[in-house]
DNA sequence: ATTATTAATTGGTCTGACCAATTTTAAAGG
DNA sequence: CCTTTAAAATTGGTCAGACCAATTAATAAT
């Protein structure tokens, strides 16, 4: 028999459609659980089963008392619960950063091939944006902002499997972007290298498309973050080295 | 209130660290539903909520009449339904293609370093699998083995994430990969160019391991891969061209 | 007009019943 | 004694109705 063959799976099946067409936008509130029952003409428990599977798939929020909600960006959550139990470990960004390179590479790439004039103008707000923030003094938007750049350029790659591995990546990432960045506070000239690779990356994707080169430039980009990873992780193991050492002295 | 104050939540909690520890083996079957409900002390639609929950995720499978069992293979099938909705589309394995090089050449590359004297046996094991499958009248068995030789080389890599990145890499491809080997048979020497490639790799990776050999290897192999899948759609589109004349001919 | 209280609404959980698919057990026939 | 068939038991799926707890909306009081 057929997967859908279960009442809530139909349900399930109409609520995604209209979920992903835009019937339903992001944070509207759905119908109840007893309004959609009676619309489907089924139990309660059934719209429940198929709304917690909704919610499951990260595609809807419930609130007791509340109501369900639309997701606010699909995708913003993780869709992937492997993928979000590998988050968990410590070890994932540095996991990424082994294969970050070739992906961010491909991506600076297809986009200077592929890039709409629209692609283009977005590209160049999100740029203007994480440049508004790199002179304010707010590590997570900036954090955010480096994201939306780099994520502007997959988008005009125009490749959705690799736009969806690059998001859930950055939602991997999250934690570890915010915390390179509050370490280069404490560095000369590497939050300048940082935005001077921005702008090449920029300009060989935006004002003078060239492939090779934006693969290059993003490549580069990626190097230097992965040795400021690798450098700011040097530092806290020597902090937690010396703690260590202080906690045992007589 | 923290995401799992929720009676079922808490269960999928408890069920699934049986499972992902091994408590729970691959094809076993759950207690079911009423005997889980007298295990928490919590009543039946809660149980089947968290089981929902779980199977959704593709942790169990369900039938009606049969009972609850241990998915067979963790991640053997999709746990990312944004992935799942990407491969209904066409062009999902094009998309693939286009980041399969890199991702597969840093596999490898990262194999040849890292691979212990367990994975170099598996790559061998798998490797062997395939050439005698090469030789029997079986395309999807041998397209399976082509797949668990490639996932072997990525396992060697211990890179948890680029592992499950590759493996639903594979199960958006498993249709592509043997719509391509069916295209093999119909052309000299292009199936030979596949096996001696295979043993290429397997050689810098296994025998005499050399992580820039290896690399380059794999990547010459997809490079083959690819234009044999450009190659295919174009004999496709041909035939479906002429198809189409054909049906219009007075 | 604002604030506090009350009522209504919504999701969460529960009990108990029944249906449909599957599995197990028992009985009949060779 | 073995095999086949039928019946019984078990399991997941669906349903109705009730009640609880959190949230929202409406009403009353200041």
């Amino acid at each position: 028999m057929p997967q859908t063959a279960r009442v809530s799976d139909a349900i399930v099946d109409q609520l995604e459609a209209l979920i992903l067409e835009g019937s339903l936008r992001p944070g509207e509130r759905l119908p109840t659980e007893r309004d959609l029952a009676e619309r489907f003409d089924v139990s309660r428990p059934s719209v429940r089963d198929a709304l917690q599977k909704l919610a499951s798939r990260g595609l809807v929020r419930r609130r007791q008392g509340g109501g369900t909600f639309v997701s606010d960006g699909i995708g913003a959550t993780f869709t992937d619960p492997l993928m979000e139990l590998l988050s968990k470990d410590d070890s994932a960004a540095e996991q990424i950063a082994e294969f970050r390179h070739a992906l961010e590479g491909l991506a600076a790439r297809l986009a200077a091939e592929r890039a709409t004039d629209e692609d283009r103008a977005l590209i160049q707000r999100k740029y203007d944006e994480l440049r508004r923030l790199q002179e304010a003094d707010d590590l997570p938007a900036e954090a955010a902002a480096d994201a939306e750049f780099h994520l502007a350029i997959a988008e005009a790659a125009h490749n959705p499997v690799l736009l969806h591995v690059m998001r859930t990546m950055f939602l991997l990432l999250r934690d570890n972007i915010i915390g390179n960045l509050s370490a280069l506070n404490d560095e000369t000239g590497s939050r300048q290298l940082i935005r001077d690779q921005h702008a090449k990356m920029l300009e060989h994707i935006v004002s003078t498309p060239d492939p090779d080169k934006a693969r290059t430039s993003a490549r580069e980009h990626l190097e230097t973050i992965s040795q400021m990873f690798r450098d700011n992780k040097a530092a806290t193991e020597r902090q937690r080295s010396s703690r260590r050492r202080d906690l045992f002295k007589s």
